[in-house]
DNA sequence: TATGAATGAGTTTTCATTCAT
DNA sequence: GATGAATGAAAACTCATTCAT
C-alpha cells in the first residue's frame, strides 16, 4: 500500500518530467534557444514555471535533458535505418531519408539550437560536446562498416570522416533552418545519392531503388 | 566654414560608427551572441550605450552591420588567397590556410554567433541568409573555376557543392568552437589536403608545396 | 496494542519534532536567519520540508521553537554556573566563562539571528521579547543576589541593571559575530574581571582564582 | 553651455541618488532589513526599481550607501553634542539626549537592521564592520577626553570601554525596538545620569542641569 | 505520520530602448 | 553628435505553503 502510494506519486512526477521535457523540445523548435526561457517553456506546456526548477533545478539542466531525450529518440531511429545499409549507396540513401525526417520533424533543430546557444550559458559547451560524441561515434561505425564493403581500400580514416559528416549535417541544418526552405539541402542530398550511384556503377555494386535520390 | 564643419562632423560620425562596429565584433567574439548586449558592446568600446541607438537604431541592426563588416574583411582575404588557386589541390590548400586564419582570428566566430542567435531575434534569419549568399556564390565560382581545370568532367554541380562547402565550414567552426580545441578540424583539413594530393597524382597535376597539408 | 502503537507513534512524533528543531538550530547558526528557509532546514536535517508545516504549522513557529529550545539549554547551563557565584567577582567570572562557551558553541548566535530577523516577519518581535524576558529576570536575580553580598549598598536597581546587562551581551555578540573575531570581546570581559578584582580588593572580598580574567 | 547641460543632467542624477538613499533608509526603518527589497524601496520612493541598479548596481550597495548616509548624519549630530561635554556627567547626559533622538527618529534602527541582516548577504559583514569602526573611535575619543578630566586616574582603557559602549548602545536599540517601547531604555539612561551625578558629587564636579536625567 | 508534487507570489538583476539636455 | 538618466518588460530562480496520497 505504501509502495503503491509512493509509486503513484512518483509516476506522476515522471509523467510531469516528461511533459516538461516535451514542452522544452517544442519551445526550442518553435522559438529557438534564445526564446526557450522558463516562462516560455511553461507557457508551451501549460504548467507553472516553478515546476521546471522543482524537477530540473535550472533551465540549463532542463535544456540538456531535452537534448538528451531528442538525441536518444533520433539515435534510435538513425540506428534502425543506417544499420540496414550495407553499401555506400545504401548508406547515403539511408542518411538522406532520415535526415529528411529530421528536417521535417524539427528534431535536429533542437541540437542545432543547443549548439548555437552554447556560448550564452557558461559551462554549456562541454555538456553539449559530450552529447555529440555518440553521434560522431555512430557515424564512425557506419563509415567503417561500409568502407569494408568497398572493393578497394579507401584512404579515408573513419574518425575524420565521421567528424566531417557530423559537421556537414549540422551546417546543413543550420543553413536550411535559416533559409526556411529545404530546397538546397534536398538538392545536396540528391547529389549525394547520384554520386553514390555512380560510385556503385564504377565498383559494380547494384544501385539502390525506391529510397533516397528523390 | 559651414561645409568644413559638416564634413568634419560627418567624418566624426563615420569614425564613431566604425568604433561601434569594431566593439560589436569584439564583443561577439569574446562573449558570444548572448553576451553582445548594448551595454556590453558599449563597455567594450568605451562609449555610451545610447550611441548604438543613435547610429544604428537597434542592437539587431548593429549586429548585422558588424556581420557585414567582418564578412567583407574576410571575403577580401579569401578572395586573394582562393583566386590564386588554379588546381583542386591548390584550392584545398588555400581553403585550409584561410580557414586556419579564421579560427585563429575568431572572425568566423562572429558569423557562427550570428547564426546561433538568429532564432532569438525575430526577422534576423533572412538578414543573415542574405549575408551568407555571397559566400555561397564565392564558393560556387571557385568550384566552377577549378572544376574546369580538371582533366575529366566532374559530375558535381557547383551550386550544390558550394552549399555543401559553406555548410561544412560552418559546421566545423561550430563544433571546433564547442570543443575549444582545433585538433579534429585540423585533422580533417589535413585529410582534405592529402586526398587532394592523391587526386592530383591520379590526374597528373603536380602537388602543391609549402602551404596546406600540415 | 492500540495503546502501545499510539505511544510509539507519539514518541516517534516527538523525536521528529526534536530532529526538526535541531536542524533549525543548526541552520540558524550556519546560515543565519536569512538562510533559514524551510528548504534549507529540511536539507540540514535530511527530512522533507512539508514535515515542518505538519509539525509546526509555519517556518516562523519552528524558528520560535528553536529559540525556545536553545534558550532553555543555555539557561540551564547559565543557571548552574551563575548560581554558584556569591560575590561580584565570581559573578563576573562566571558570566565571562559561560559567555565564552556561548561564543564558541554558537548558541547565542541563534538568539541574535532571531532578533535580527524579527523585523522580517510580522508579529515575530513580541514573541521574541517574551523569550528574552526570562533572561532579564535571570540577570535581575543574579544582580540582586550579589548586590546583597556587597559590604555597602549599591544604588543600582537590579531591574535596570539586568536590562543593561542583557543588552550589552547581545550587542557584544552581534559585534563579535560581525567582526568574526573575538579579540575585542575577550578584552572587554577581561577588563570586567580586573575591575571586579579591584572592587574586591577595595571591599575586602578575596579574589577569585582559576576561572575568569584570562 | 555644454558644461551647464552636463551639470544639470548630473545634478538630476545626484538628486535621484539622494532620493533612492532616502527611500532605502525609510524602508529599512519601517520594514527592516528583510523587507528592504528593491521593489519595496522603489515603492517607498515612488520610482522605478531598475533605477536602484542603475545608480547603485545592487541592493546590497544601496543599503550600504544608506548606512553611510545615516551614519554620517548621526555622527555629525553626536559630535556636536558630545564634543561639548567636558565632564563624565555631561557626557552621559549628552549621550542620553542624542540617543533619545535616535530612538525617536529611528536612525540607529538602520544600523541595527544592517548589522542584523549582515548574515543574510555574503560579504556584507566586513563592510559593516568598516562602518562601525568610526563609532568605536568616536566613543574612544570621548571616553579618553573625559577620563582625563577626572580627579583620579580611571583604570578603564578607552579602547575597551568604547567597544563596550557601542555594543551596549546597539543592544539597547535592538531590545527597545523589539519591545516597541522605550520605557526600559529610558530608565537605564536615567540611571546612568543619576550614577554620573553621584560620581560627580563624590569627585566634586558640579552637577549638570536641564539636559539629560529625565 | 510522512512525502513528493505542485503553486503563486516573491526575489535580484539585466535587457533594449527612449528622452531631455 | 553625444550622454546620463530613466523605464517597463523580462530574465532565472526561491519562497512558504498546500495537497493528494
Amino acid at each position: 500500500m505504501s509502495e503503491a502510494r509512493t509509486s503513484t506519486t512518483r509516476a506522476r512526477g515522471e509523467e510531469t518530467r516528461a511533459r516538461i521535457i516535451q514542452a522544452a523540445i517544442e519551445t526550442l523548435k518553435r522559438e529557438g534557444f534564445g526564446g526557450a526561457s522558463a516562462r516560455a517553456i511553461a507557457r508551451t506546456g501549460g504548467f507553472n514555471q516553478a515546476l521546471i526548477f522543482y524537477h530540473f533545478g535550472s533551465v540549463r539542466d532542463l535544456l540538456l535533458a531535452a537534448l538528451d531525450e531528442t538525441s536518444a529518440r533520433r539515435m534510435a531511429r538513425y540506428r534502425v535505418v543506417v544499420d540496414d545499409a550495407e553499401t555506400f549507396q545504401e548508406l547515403i540513401a539511408a542518411a538522406t531519408e532520415v535526415y529528411r525526417e529530421d528536417l521535417a520533424s524539427g528534431h535536429i533543430k533542437v541540437l542545432a539550437e543547443m549548439i548555437a546557444g552554447a556560448s550564452s550559458i557558461a559551462e554549456l559547451g562541454p555538456e553539449i560536446v559530450r552529447r555529440i560524441e555518440p553521434w560522431i561515434a555512430f557515424a564512425r561505425d557506419a563509415v567503417a562498416r561500409v568502407s569494408s564493403t568497398l572493393p578497394f581500400p579507401v584512404p579515408v580514416p573513419p574518425e575524420e570522416a565521421a567528424f566531417g559528416i557530423v559537421a556537414l549535417f549540422l551546417g546543413i541544418e543550420l543553413l536550411t533552418h535559416l533559409e526556411g526552405d529545404g530546397t538546397r539541402s534536398d538538392r545536396l542530398f540528391e547529389l549525394g545519392s547520384q554520386l553514390a550511384a555512380m560510385a556503385g556503377l564504377l565498383t559494380g555494386t547494384p544501385p539502390v531503388t525506391g529510397k533516397g535520390g528523390e
